[in-house]
DNA sequence: CTGAATCCAAGTTGATACTG
DNA sequence: CAGTATCAACTTGGATTCAG
């Protein structure tokens, strides 16, 4: 990891006035848990990763050419490289037909149904606050 | 955006098998909608994004340096960046105090709070599936 | 203390071509 | 159809330096 800021202040004198200013409560969260969670969130809250797990969710099993044309402008390199990701991470199972041409399968697993279920707060709150933002925006872009 | 897998196929002759096995119902969900909330999400899923968004949550009010310290290998540009553009989106306040030192503190605004409380169920299915997760990489692995 | 500006290494992604 | 392989372009982020 980046040599953090944590450092860059630590060797200078401070006065008590700064001292009580950089005072900060120590958290509550477990490293350890905490550096976990943010890697699998990391993880989990890639562009594509959303998209094709809201998609699944709402149709269910999918071929994957179907999902690379529903998924809009995904190439075809990360299309594949996602559902692997996916696929490693428990959310989704990969099934291979022994046909041809080929067909592969891809649904979610319950892990990946409730992951879903997870980031549906999320996607209520942008769709209620999409006027929100935009008008924030167009304020603080209308300044310097 | 990049050239989609939507038309590789488009041109195509193709069988009626196959156009049955590739057709998909109408996307319920409005393009344009769809499109700004992956922008948004795209936005927020940012991992700096979170883990601040998280930390003036929990701790209300903080300075710049205090905000550094406490985001876990955070470089002192991508803070700068990302309370900008959160600043922007209308996430949080920046208050200037005109003294000497300078000082600067940052606060969620009523947007921030509630997208805090929306990311919340990710938090709580992180937490609780982090195992699940790990077994099912350790499953993958194993394999081929 | 709180930034802005610059440089550059490393990682990400897309376009393209090829395979079973 | 469902990938794999490769390479160039683009983006990102960290380190560093400087300023009010």
């Amino acid at each position: 990891m980046a040599k953090s800021l944590e450092n860059r202040f630590d060797a200078v004198e401070i006065s008590e006035a700064e001292r009580y200013l950089d005072a900060v409560p120590p958290s509550d969260i477990d490293p350890r848990v905490e550096r976990l969670v943010n890697q699998l969130i990391g993880r989990v809250a890639d562009k594509w990763t959303m998209l094709i797990l809201e998609l699944l969710e709402e149709r269910g099993t999918m071929r994957f050419t179907q999902i690379g044309r529903a998924v809009d402008g995904i190439s075809q390199k990360m299309l594949t490289q996602t559902l692997r990701q996916m696929e490693r991470d428990g959310l989704l199972t990969r099934t291979v037909h022994p046909v041809v041409p080929p067909r592969v399968d891809y649904a979610l697993t319950p892990l990946g149904n409730s992951l879903s279920a997870a980031f549906c707060g999320v996607w209520v709150w942008a769709e209620r606050n999409l006027d929100m933002v935009e008008a924030a925006r167009a304020r603080f872009d209308a300044r310097g």
